[in-house]
RNA sequence: UCCGGCGUAGCGCAGUGGUAGCGCAGUUGGCUGUUAACCAAUUGGUCGCAGGUUCGAAUCCUGCCGCCGGAGCCA
């Protein structure tokens, strides 16, 4: 007989009918009526299944009793209206199979409480949690909600490389690719190692952004968006930062930064209204147990206007605000996240996109703004998280972005594709990146963002 | 990387110079259409590691390791 989820079982209205459930052991208790409650979870919902074991089954006395949270058992039986108060539907048992047990002794997710800094070290075990197989589901739901939104509004997705020679003007320090013998390198005659000899016969790493080859796809194909694994060798040690993240970053030609945060804002509104309308019962689940408040957080930001300012009016504001910043503001500071969060949580009360940085503080591809002091960037600031977006138009014209480079230190030789697209029909163009792991820490309230990916990487963390 | 905190039983914690404790889990028994079940008994510890001070160190000092939180960087 074929297995059924117990998502669909408990959310079946029909009575009566034999069915197949397999899962794990949550708990067992025993009546001394004769048979045992088994609740099993098979991840498909943060619900279990109340199976109803009755002392008559062959291997009651040997095995059922012998069950232990961990164990995995297949169970048929009668799906039943439940006869006590805590669920609807429960599993009477005609056949309990006893997949593998699980010792009591050694299993270390038993009844007990258990925090978030014990799981990090079972990372094997911890989505059999309630924590983490909703958070699973919810990373999934975002996943497939990320594709679905670009897709519908017809942008290709691209799969930028992994392994890169390309520097992405130090967006971070980046994890070397190689295959030379790190004890004896090849060297050459001045000493330094020689790259010729190694695999691709140049120096490589791993990237710490699609941006540059998103945006060669995009002045083709138009609209385009990746989503994909990005690396940064920086040793921040954070509960917003991982040294392997995946991030999404849209780009689209024929755009300017207006279109960017039209973009920017469509697309969050487009993916808390998805979680909310997929993703309920784990929703109230991070609610009662991990953020109180979030659930009506993502309720309120689903329909929200953005606010919109620019840097300038952002600073003023700041410093019209009276406020006790541990940074006082002034024009040409980097803001700190407690002038973002005042910004999006006291004067907006909701999220806000500031734009029009001083070109100082940002980088070399952004479009120079005519008054000679700005870029066209953005950054999506919101309540209580901060930054969660930035993004920017690019700089389209050659010899404005050429001396850009220059300015940052930067060789133009060695950007001859990215030239390319300037020098060969040059076109309007915008994007932004957004941390996939920052969405799902929002839209979950877990604190840390080791805990909202299978397998965190992190300094001293592999 | 900087600042702060923490490291004691399988897990969560108390213990601040004088015989190492509590709760949960586990085990055994009792009870019950139960549901974070409940009641009773019970097993279990080189107090992170290495030095030092002291008659005596989980406790005080030094160093190291690990973890957590905040900051910076960013996404």
């Amino acid at each position: 007989m074929k297995r059924t989820r117990i998502k669909e079982l408990l959310g079946t209205e029909r009575r009566g009918v034999q069915v197949a459930a397999g899962g794990w052991v949550r708990t067992r208790r025993d009546s001394k009526g004769g048979f045992s409650f088994v609740e099993i979870n098979d991840g498909s919902c943060l619900a279990n299944l109340q199976v109803i074991a009755p002392g008559t089954l062959p291997n009651y006395e040997a095995e059922i009793l012998k069950l232990h949270p961990g164990a995995s058992v297949l169970v048929e039986g009668l799906l039943e209206a439940s006869e006590g108060g805590g669920q609807t539907v429960e599993l009477k048992a005609g056949t309990v199979k006893v997949l593998g047990f699980s010792p009591p002794v050694d299993y270390p997710l038993g009844k007990q409480k258990i925090n978030f800094e014990r799981l990090r070290e079972l990372l094997h075990l911890r989505a059999r949690t309630n924590s983490f197989g909703a958070v699973a589901r919810v990373r999934h739901t975002l996943a497939h909600e990320v594709h679905r939104f670009f897709h519908d509004r017809g942008f290709l997705y691209v799969h930028t490389p992994i392994i890169t020679s390309s520097d992405c003007e130090g967006a971070g320090a980046m994890f070397q690719v190689t295959t030379l013998d790190p004890h004896a390198p090849p060297r050459c005659a001045d000493g330094t190692v020689d790259y010729d000899q190694d695999f691709f016969g140049r120096r490589t790493a791993l990237t710490v952004s699609g941006q540059l080859e998103g945006e060669t796809y995009a002045c083709a194909m138009g609209d385009i968006y990746t989503f994909g694994p990005t690396f940064r060798a920086e040793n921040s040690n954070t509960r917003r930062h991982l040294s392997e993240f995946w991030m999404i970053e849209p780009e689209m030609a024929f755009a300017d930064l207006d279109d960017d945060a039209e973009l920017a804002e469509d697309f969050l509104r487009h993916l808390f209204k998805a979680v909310l309308q997929h993703c309920g019962a784990d929703l109230r689940f991070f609610d009662q147990r991990i953020l109180p408040g979030v659930l009506a957080r993502l309720e309120r930001l689903a329909e929200a206007p953005f606010g919109r300012v620019t840097y300038t009016e952002a600073i003023k504001l700041l410093e019209a605000s009276g406020k006790a910043f541990e940074f006082a503001p002034f024009w040409g500071m980097d803001m700190q996240s407690e002038h973002e969060r005042y910004l999006a949580e006291e004067v907006f009360k909701g999220p806000v996109v500031v734009t029009d940085y001083p070109e100082a503080i940002k980088a070399f591809y952004m479009r120079r703004n005519d008054d000679g002091k700005t870029v066209a960037a953005m950054d999506v600031l919101l309540p209580e998280v901060g930054e969660i977006i930035g993004g920017s138009q690019r700089e389209e014209r050659l010899d404005v972005l050429e001396a850009a480079m220059r300015e940052s230190g930067l060789n133009p030789n060695d950007y001859g594709p990215y030239l390319d697209l300037r020098r060969y029909g040059s076109v309007p163009h915008a994007g932004f990146g957004l941390g996939f792991e920052r969405l799902v820490q929002f839209c979950t309230g877990m604190h840390n963002i080791r805990d909202v990916i299978p397998y965190p990487r992190a300094p001293r963390l592999c």
